[in-house]
DNA sequence: AGCACGCCGACT
DNA sequence: GTCGGCGTGCTC
């Protein structure tokens, strides 16, 4: 086994496999499957993974591994395997799959040097360009008038050569530290010794003597306020030593979690767990639906399976959307578990992450908390994986790979043996569907544990507001119960589901809307900074003073923003304290606690904000919740849109009187008699399920079928449309009889950030082969993705249709 | 992807 | 002749 077969760190179609080295003899024994390493690849030096490894090769001549980057192999061989799996279900390149599995501190950073070979004079502008060092980075000489032929002619003749530099982040982070240096009737003696003069030093000294333990060198200078210099003094007199020690970044310090015990458990909850129990003790594959409505306690029954999992000495996953990884969640899971959990949300630092990920591979935890990736920990032994608002979108990744995190738990369920939990209020009605076919286990938890009912709901409808007078985007009723609620020292959230419904430029005269230049989409008019931004491509110019097409003066801004919201909020209740959240206002890191953090302590009344304000949130004094338009997002070129408008409808409501105080919903609506408002109202999800599925059936989208999209994208609007045309009619002549295709269509947005984008889609129940089908496809048009700036997007499971 | 090689027109 | 521009093909 002297050969390491090795994916490079190259994403191209070309070299998407595996390329073979020699494991040279100090390497042999040290070297195995999953590592990285550093290989010569052509002229260069890249990164790759070992995959695996044999003694015989196709090829004569092999070259050498150069250098082994890990001690210990970054991916398990099942992590090999499911990489394999990934890239395969996706369309996407080995390596894409194996570096969307790994922190990005372990991604490689490549340079490039100029080195000098000789000390015997070379050209005269080489020299210069030189300046006396040995090594020169290789943009200097990029940015030089020296011309490549002279330098091709140095190389020829040994005078200086390229150096290609590979470096793998992965920072840790280190702190100095300081410790005695010797016993302490040695340092008594130093403390002797010292002159009188020197007082930090006696000071520093005894201190020691004292405490004979180790202190890191910041807190110690502090102490003293003294410099670095007192200390190297001591140091050199070999009082002190100092040293580096590694420590990990701790975003969430542990002490502050104040620990918690099992509540005991309802009927329903015991009767949910038991089945999961069962097959964690049975090691048994198997999928659960736990349906249960908001304060359900969920999250209860994952912390007491988690509980068994870990008795059994094994290991947990736990996957929560991206938004709702809040404070709040994280403090269930530290409060349970203490130091035995690691967290993983995007709000960390590139080192963070490096760091809770390496406490999940040096096995010191053995929960993990987080987003989409964390379905890749590195765990060995997994007991099984949980994951709450099985719902949400976001557990689809949409870029490459383009993976849905429940199919790759459900792939690694079957090799570790073990359960997977899909938590939510309102399934997914591919799961649902699943769950009724029994391919899943199902567990309803329809009462809340507080036995508290579900909020009462009423539905608003806006048109017949604007008849009666009211221009505004508030109900009468809406504004009545907010300030019966802020008489009564009681909080309100407000939705505005602004999903294309933001606020653009019109003007009155011609009807001419701004647009963004790049992409085919209204800019959006920002208040605060009185510029038109565009939500696609971050395109942004002055709000006009007058109309650019016929510079009338008449031109206004349409539609409602939360901006827009604020503001007419304020002149509706001008003694409301508002709070506003939105991509605008928790852009910076650590904004979106702090917002949250003032509304808790009811430092406002309203807390008025987006989407992101719809999940996960507990504030015991929230009574009442509004939807200001809750079908604007229900007429979305997205079969899913219905779908989407009751899961944000049933969680938003389910943010009102999760305690004591009982709760109100209004939901303000232009579409009242809709299916989806009528039902999320009534918390009512088998008939919607029943009615939406029928809906699914006639017009044929998933669960009854499958979906492929192919999203084609070129600067100019002919060869967009063309090449879409050639792969459906090539793709027609292939495809079963039963299998539908539509398209070309133009995507809902067909422009964007300068390129046409064209769409088809491919709906089926059985297509064997798919995967080599569309390949086959894609093949003609290599050459033009290479050359000419062509795109073809393959999502084989697809979510977003923009 | 990124690099070398090779063919071709342009130019001191 | 020789320089540099770009198309082609390879990387174990």
């Amino acid at each position: 086994m002297n050969i390491a077969q090795v994916i490079v760190d190259v994403p191209a179609k070309q070299v998407n496999q595996t390329f073979d080295y020699i494991i040279p003899q100090h390497f042999q024994g040290v070297l195995s499957e999953g590592m990285r390493v550093i290989v010569p690849f052509g002229p260069r030096k890249i990164m790759g993974f070992v995959i695996g490894k044999t003694d015989q090769s196709n090829f004569t001549r092999l070259k050498e591994i150069e250098e082994i980057l890990d001690l210990t192999p970054v991916l398990t061989k099942e992590l090999i395997q499911l990489g394999k799996w990934v890239s395969n279900q996706t369309l996407s390149f080995y390596i894409t799959a194996y570096q969307a599995m790994l922190p990005q501190a372990l991604k490689a950073t490549y340079k490039k040097e100029l080195v000098r070979s000789t000390e015997e004079q070379i050209s005269k502008e080489l020299e210069f360009l030189f300046a006396n060092k040995k090594r020169i980075p290789y943009e200097r000489l990029v940015n030089s008038p020296i011309t490549y032929t002279v330098v091709q002619k140095a190389i020829q003749n040994g005078e200086i050569y390229v150096d290609y530099l590979v470096k793998s982040k992965g920072a840790k982070k280190a702190i100095t530290m300081v410790k005695p240096g010797k016993e302490e009737h040695q340092l008594m003696e130093g403390f002797h010794n010292l002159s009188k003069t020197a007082t930090k030093q006696r000071a520093i000294l005894q201190y020691f003597i004292n405490h004979p333990s180790e202190i890191d060198q910041a807190s110690l200078l502090r102490k003293f306020k003294t410099s670095h210099n007192t200390i190297k003094s001591l140091t050199d007199k070999q009082l002190l030593h100092v040293y580096k020690k590694e420590v990990y970044r701790n975003p969430y310090n542990d002490d502050n979690f104040k620990s918690t015990e099992p509540l005991s458990l309802t009927k329903q909850q015991q009767q949910a767990i038991k089945p999961i129990k069962e097959f964690i003790h049975n090691q048994e594959q198997g999928v659960f639906v736990l349906h249960g409505v908001t304060g359900s306690g969920k999250t209860e029954i994952y912390l007491q399976a988690i509980q068994d999992v870990l008795q059994k000495g094994q290991e947990a996953i736990v996957l929560v959307p991206e938004i709702s990884l809040t404070p709040q969640m994280v403090k269930r899971f530290k409060g349970r578990f203490g130091s035995n959990v690691a967290v993983f949300h995007s709000a960390l630092s590139v080192g963070e992450k490096y760091d809770e990920w390496r406490k999940i591979f040096r096995k010191e935890v053995q929960v993990v908390v987080g987003a989409r990736s964390a379905v890749f920990a590195p765990f060995e032994n997994l007991g099984i994986i949980i994951i709450d608002e099985e719902h949400e979108t976001s557990y689809k990744q949409e870029d490459q790979p383009r993976y849905h995190a429940r199919d790759v738990a459900i792939e690694r369920s079957n090799y570790h043996k073990c359960p997977v939990v899909l938590g939510s209020a309102t399934p997914t009605l591919e799961t649902y569907a699943r769950a009724q076919k029994g391919v899943y286990d199902l567990a309803v938890l329809d009462k809340r544990t507080n036995n508290k009912p579900m909020p009462s709901v009423e539905i608003i409808d806006m048109r017949k507001e604007l008849h009666a007078g009211n221009r505004t985007m508030f109900s009468r009723t809406l504004k009545n119960k907010m300030e019966t609620a802020m008489d009564k020292n009681e909080q309100i959230v407000l939705l505005l589901n602004r999903r294309g419904f933001s606020t653009f430029v019109m003007c009155r005269d011609c009807g001419h809307v701004n647009e963004c230049p790049h992409c085919d989409i209204a800019l959006t008019y920002h208040k605060s900074s009185n510029q038109l931004k565009c939500h696609y491509c971050s395109y942004e110019e002055r709000m006009p003073l007058t109309c650019p097409s016929c510079e009338s003066e008449l031109i206004r801004y349409f539609g409602t923003g939360t901006e827009r919201v604020e503001e007419s909020l304020t002149k509706l209740i001008p003694h409301a304290r508002i709070i506003r959240m939105d991509v605008d206002t928790t852009r910076r890191k650590g904004s979106h606690e702090r917002l949250l953090g003032k509304f808790s302590n009811q430092e406002a009344d309203i807390l008025l904000g987006t989407q992101m304000i719809a999940k996960g949130l507990d504030f015991e004094n929230v009574t009442l919740v509004g939807v200001l338009a809750a079908d604007s997002m229900l007429h979305l070129p997205d079969f899913r849109s219905s779908e989407k408008t009751f899961q944000l409808l049933t969680q938003v409501s389910g943010r009102a009187g999760r305690h004591e105080l009982p709760g109100e919903v209004i939901i303000q609506t232009y579409t009242p008699d809709h299916y989806t408002v009528q039902l999320a109202s009534q918390y009512d999800y088998k008939r919607f399920f029943n009615m939406e599925m029928k809906i699914r059936r006639q017009f044929q989208y998933p669960p009854y079928v499958f979906l492929t999209l192919i999203t084609v994208s070129h600067p100019v609007h002919a060869v967009a449309i063309k090449v879409t045309q050639q792969i459906v009619q090539f793709l027609s002549q292939i495809i079963e009889r039963n299998t539908t295709l539509l398209g070309p269509t133009p995507s809902p947005i067909m422009r964007l950030k300068n390129r046409y984008r064209y769409q088809c889609m491919i709906k089926y129940k059985r297509e064997p082969n798919l995967k080599e089908k569309l390949e086959r496809v894609v093949r003609p048009f290599e050459d033009q993705i290479l050359k000419e700036d062509l795109q073809i997007i393959i999502d084989t499971n697809p979510y977003q249709f923009m």
